[in-house]
DNA sequence: CAAAAACAGTGACAATTGTTACATTGCTAT
DNA sequence: ATAGCAATGTAACAATTGTCACTGTTTTTG
């Protein structure tokens, strides 16, 4: 178990490696799941083996708001600063391909802090590359309209999946970036026009 | 001077104050100097002793959408986050109410964190609370339109500036909102027509 | 296989936001 | 006082986005 931990968290030392077997506990979801919904208090903080989930923003009427996939090899920093005070979550995640998860509890993600020095680079990566991410979608709903954010959103979606063929409906696109699925169509019909994607049933190819 | 500092920065030991005394310098700025721009290195973690700055994320096309306030007893967390990594800046920051600041190195800033529980948690605490302005501010463009951005953009200023005239001009909101003078002057008047504001120059009353 | 459900395309129109152009008001400096 | 400037008001129009209504197609399900 240790060897898997760090063949994954590839900066964690053999010592924190070791004190995650003893002490953190391993979860499977399925594709559908929601892990945390918005309300709930976290528990644990959350470390991703394998498969990926997505995190969203929601506001009172059911929307979601799409913000940025956890993989392998990282962690959910909402869990990490919720943990920490005990709030409750500020968002949704959802798990979109079979997941393995480590979960730590709150006491001991606080305690490897001071202990462990690759937790702590590790914890603070974790922050910076969130923050980042979040600025960086600020930037794509507060500077650009819909046709740029749109264009944005699938080139996010081809980095994760490493794949030009993205299995998505004209919907869930809608639903994440919180607008109607005709706009979404309106929009994917233009850049079908202009040659940058060719339009098929619940897949949409990149072409550059 | 450590009894100044742990009186706006209540949660700090004396032990880190005294740290904080020896190592770290204070500057002063003036209303509209520019703290730090957009892809400058970060080489200190600022706290703020007094006054009050603005942060705003920044598009290539001089645009400056407005994030957060920074007030006394408060840090920047985008300069923790990148002090540790030694990253660029990708905020701007703004002083719009003369400021002193402290300017801890980088490396005390990192240093400190396994040494002193409270800076451990004044850090960790920071993060958290802006994580979770940031998630607001993406709460309200992406599930909001303008003319309840607006409200919320008064709002969040009216509570910083604690009283319920805003001395801001119709420009000035529309750049920090990254939207037009016009449509500004356009919603304001709805607001004042609803009673919801009283509007004079340079002025704009909260009424509710 | 037939019916239902999910997915996609499209035209028409409404609402919001962005743009242009110009008028008006009140403050400031000489 | 008045010229000049910043701030505001506003009308008219363009562009984008949101909504409704309806069509056809593919997939799923009983």
């Amino acid at each position: 178990m240790i060897e898997p931990i760090k063949k994954i968290f590839t900066s964690f030392s053999t010592e924190l490696a070791k004190e995650i077997e003893v002490n953190a506990t391993i979860h499977s979801y399925k594709t559908g799941d929601i892990i945390i919904r918005t309300g709930q208090y976290i528990k644990n903080t959350v470390l991703v083996i394998s498969g990926k989930i997505k995190v969203y923003r929601e506001d009172e009427n059911g929307g979601e708001f799409f913000m940025y996939y956890l993989q392998p090899g990282q962690a959910c920093a909402i869990s990490m600063i919720c943990a920490t005070k005990n709030e409750k979550s500020q968002i949704m995640a959802k798990v979109v391909e079979d997941v393995e998860l480590i979960m730590v509890p709150l006491p001991l993600m606080d305690k490897w802090m001071m202990q462990h020095r690759s937790w702590y680079e590790f914890v603070i990566d974790t922050y910076r590359s969130r923050f980042e991410e979040v600025l960086e979608v600020i930037d794509s709903i507060a500077f650009r309209a819909m046709d740029e954010r749109l264009e944005f959103y699938l080139k996010r979606h081809a980095d994760v999946c490493g794949c030009k063929e993205l299995k998505l409906s004209h919907q869930e696109i809608a639903s994440e970036l919180n607008t109607s699925r005709e706009v979404i169509s309106r929009l994917l019909k233009k850049m079908e026009q202009r040659g940058i994607v060719a339009l098929h049933r619940n897949n949409i190819e990149l072409l550059k």
